[in-house]
DNA sequence: ATATATAATTGATCTATATCAATTCACTAT
DNA sequence: ATAGTGAATTGATATAGATCAATTATATAT
């Protein structure tokens, strides 16, 4: 984990929090590095993100940890049929969170059609993520994974950044580690591989910029697939 | 993929049609091992499982394939957001599928709130099940893996089940090897390993008996995990 | 019943990536 | 500027699981 400097946090889009109309709401501040929620917690909450950058994930009994998603502005976490948090949600930078109590947030759905649509919307996203991501964990080599990270974030916080030149949000190799299912030290080589194939280049602050696109993409193994980036980014 | 006998089939339940009000929908038959939808068709249709069972796969350029879920009766797929289909849509046993065209089944779900709940009910469903997937894939090791993946067909197919006799649903070792991110051999490996620790057992037609259940839950590493599962299987 | 085809098992190697260990780098604080 | 601390890199080795190859079991067809 890899502390952001509370100015970056200015670098990302702010969203204001969402009219939970009558409901009692509360907007909260985090560090980085500390935690939302821990698993196995009451699931008595939904959170939406007004600015900020978090991780849901969980840990083996053996302490490995398993990054599930990454979290951005204007999304909300939290959503489960589970009675427990089956994750930790961990802010990654500074953390602006509006929590909604979890019986207000089912009974908002079932009045509110809009809001309804709106996390279905991002329920089906997430979905094709996530689907994404067990093609990738289920198949790919760790290069292969590798660059498949690399355009995956690149798309994901193309809407989040007010800035272009802040090219990619700071993750530590063990983030990325952890949720490519990979250590620390294969994630190290296989990006000073494609560093080397000049394919990225290490930027200041931990941030890496893609050169070579095309080549990323035919490393990823995704010659089909990132068409199909491709066209969700133009959806944003 | 293991064909299913006809006759096996009657031993599951079989869903009605849902009321998709006015809409032009209609319902087909499928044979085992056949394909609803390939992987870059335009997704104009969602479908819901009256009978029969299903796989999300997905195949590598080099030949790989991925399970991303096992679909089963009362459930909807073909849900995206994005313009083409990223995975197949095949049928593992015989299937009747009612098809609703995409446009009029957004249209629905903005119109019918209950149609939307019970669509996003199941949407977190399988967020839950895929972030366990996830985590099973980016951390666990094969002989947890398969352990896990007999919890969770156990679990799973529990609500389908007409007969109790009929005990697990035949799945062919490639199958459950392409689901774990495993090969057919490792699969058989462990497979035996379970047997010999008498923590299962081999029925007729490919089917496998759990006969130490809290056994198998410590080996898949799942102590609070298998609660919560539990807590779920509870729920149907 | 016998033949044929497909799936599962078992064994022997090989390899990608984890693990272990040491060094270098980058940021923070004094 | 200098020291201190955690992160990243690089190298050497070990190992889980893939791959290759052969055998056995199961299902289907004649």
């Amino acid at each position: 984990m890899h502390a952001l400097r509370k100015k970056d946090n200015e670098q990302y889009r702010q969203y204001p929090s969402p009219v939970f109309s009558n409901l009692k709401t509360h907007t909260s501040l985090y560090e980085p590095n500390t935690f939302v929620k821990q698993e196995g917690e009451i699931a008595n909450s939904v959170f939406f993100i007004e600015s900020g950058f978090l991780a849901l994930s969980r840990n083996t009994s053996n302490g490995k940890r398993q990054i599930i998603n990454f979290i951005f502005p204007g999304e909300y976490c939290g959503i489960t049929h589970r009675k427990k948090y089956s994750f930790d949600i961990e802010c990654l930078s500074f953390c602006s969170l509006t929590s909604i109590n979890k019986e207000d947030f089912d009974l908002t759905l079932s009045e509110n059609k809009t809001t309804m649509k709106e996390i279905y919307d991002q329920m089906v996203l997430w979905q094709d993520g996530l689907d994404e991501l067990v093609f990738l964990l289920g198949t790919k080599s760790s290069f292969a994974r590798t660059a498949s990270f690399l355009i995956y974030l690149h798309i994901r916080q193309l809407r989040y950044l007010t800035d272009p030149l802040y090219k990619e949000i700071p993750l530590s190799r063990t983030d990325i580690g952890d949720f490519l299912g990979m250590r620390v030290e294969t994630v190290s080589r296989t990006l000073t591989k494609l560093k080397e194939m000049n394919v990225i280049e290490y930027e200041e602050n931990n941030r890496i910029k893609i050169l070579n696109f095309k080549k990323l993409s035919e490393i990823a193994e995704m010659h089909s697939l990132t068409d199909r980036w491709e066209d969700e980014s133009s959806n944003y």
